[in-house]
DNA sequence: TTGAAAGCGCTAACAA
DNA sequence: TTGTTAGCGCTTTCAA
């Protein structure tokens, strides 16, 4: 016959139950070695291949982690989940990756479609959610971890930052460097929520210090912004604000595209232009000059996550209240912005 | 009671049979249209949510589709996973991502647990393969694709480009250019195996111009290579070969690096020396001066190998032979590579 | 259009 | 240390 060996196959041909070829391929199980070893090697001379999906069923354990980011194409989040994957697989997890394109429709949809695979926990990217989602969410029974956000009204578990106040920090440190016509480009608030937090944020920090930020935002379109967008943004900003003296943009790369507009158009940064970014990108600490950002350490938030998740799935019991992991970002200055 | 509800507890409430709660999740069953809505309403309200795990055991589709990639930090594999993944979703197909760290042996393993749960079809990046990776794929029965190169022996179907041509193509382009004293920057060739097919390529095309190639090889190290590891090694190629005019770097972030670092020493490109990269990034398009690099459009791996996929699990019948579409990289001339 | 019975491939629970 | 029995939550198959 030509379909694949299951462990019934595996059991007759060495002469055991399949329980007891079950337990050979469990690491702590009682089975003699001898058993056990050979076993294994009928299994693999056979080409018998474990079937998690049945083992998973009866055992109601699917070993999954499901995860909703906005976009693959975004090196701080897939730093997130390749940190996130690295340590889950060290407790034998597999992640389910899902993108939801920056649409918390398309968000709902897919959580759906992932809570239908029997995920042991679910990570979801930011704070907003339709309010489907966040009852699925609730009713769903596993742990719920928001990450790359602090809400102010969280599901479960949340491990991230204020986006906001990462803004702050970078208008403090520009006001500190003497600027104080400062804009800032970002992408359609509509969509990137995370980006309207960071605008939300720049807004607050300039009336902190008595400045309008309000008035200098140019939109670059949808998310996640590209470097040619940034560059358009800053044409478009020299045209409408021509007096601005810095620019900050949503993320790293619509900084760089900025920057080399701005040597296009032969301005000397930091002197004619300061230009700051986000994400802690090596582009970022590479390019010439160094552009300002600030790093919110994508790489501490996934290990930060599969550490709570480990966390939450080994202790057997129900869980009182829901823990909250603040991430700290860094500002790390760069030639850009230092006049 | 608390655990969450199945399908039994739905055709209860509902007042039929399992089957029919079943019948009324499909779209193309014989229910009527009001049990079908009657059934989805009480479901709905009763939070129970569709369990695949089971669906998936009993009908023998997992709906899964496997997919290995060295490092999702590297833009082109996330591009092409991007894509395949959004066609795939539109056939209601779901990837199951794994990453092998440029190990052929963690490939290995990976592919091992990947096949566990029970995909459809597997897609893995490039030729080579540990012994026990090339049989075991064999043995799953399933389709398998390989991408990202043209191996000469491939495994079954195939969906690539020769990395070492594109470089044939880099050398002929400095040359007509009248470069002659090309250098080569890349990883460590045991691990990045598409790494190592480009520095061949460049080898021979540099000997087909009577040049040689060989001599002028730096080592990044341990793929990917970042920006900075590209400016490292553009440091030590002009301590080792001060007389360099051109450098061809494995990739466009390594290029970039190497570019930082030439203007960091005040070397006019690309008068003093010319920089070529690999990938098509959009960083290549908007550095100043821009970069001259090869596209091998990342994005139409992706789209071809969803489309092959399809078009593999669709057609009842057993395919005679392997299916093999050659993808064409674009060369995309900079000011970087122009004197 | 609906339902009853059987079973997908594995493991929990218990027995020997 | 090994085996037996039952069943995880669905869908296939057949019957009404």
């Amino acid at each position: 016959m030509d379909r694949p060996p299951t462990m019934k196959d595996v059991a007759r041909a060495a002469g055991v139950s399949v329980m007891t070829v079950s337990r050979a391929f469990k690491s702590d199980r009682s089975v003699s070695q001898q058993t056990r070893e050979k076993v294994r090697e009928i299994a693999e001379k056979m080409g018998y291949v474990f079937d998690s999906t049945a083992a998973n069923l009866r055992s109601q354990k699917s070993g999954f982690i499901a995860v909703t980011i906005p976009t693959i194409d975004n090196g701080n989040f897939s730093d997130t989940v390749g940190s996130l994957s690295a340590h889950l697989n060290a407790s034998g997890l597999q992640i389910l990756l899902g993108y939801s394109d920056y649409s918390i429709e398309k968000e709902e949809e897919l959580i759906e479609q992932l809570l239908r695979r029997r995920p042991e926990a679910i990570v979801v990217t930011g704070g907003r959610h339709t309010e489907r989602t966040r009852r699925l969410l609730k009713q769903a029974g596993i742990p719920v971890v928001e990450m790359w956000d602090l809400p102010t009204d969280p599901i479960d578990h949340v491990v991230g930052f204020s986006n906001a106040s990462t803004m702050e920090m970078m208008v403090d440190h520009l006001v500190e460097q003497g600027y104080q016509r400062i804009a800032f480009v970002g992408g359609d608030t509509v969509w990137d929520t995370r980006g309207a937090d960071r605008r939300r944020g720049f807004v607050t920090g300039m009336a902190r210090h008595g400045l309008s930020g309000q008035a200098r935002f140019i939109a670059g379109g949808k998310p996640p912004i590209s470097m040619r967008q940034g560059a358009d943004a800053m044409t478009e900003l020299l045209e409408q604000y021509p007096d601005t003296e810095a620019v900050i943009c949503v993320s790293d790369p619509a900084a760089f595209g900025a920057t080399t507009e701005c040597m296009r158009r032969g301005l000397v940064i930091p002197q004619d232009m300061a230009v700051a970014g986000f994400g802690g990108y090596e582009l970022s600490s590479i390019s010439h000059p160094t552009i300002t950002t600030v790093d919110p350490r994508p790489m501490d938030i996934g290990s930060q996550t599969a550490k709570l998740i480990s966390f939450l799935l080994n202790s057997a019991e129900r869980h009182e209240g829901s823990k909250r992991v603040e991430i700290s970002p860094v500002l790390r200055p760069g030639a850009s912005t230092m006049r």
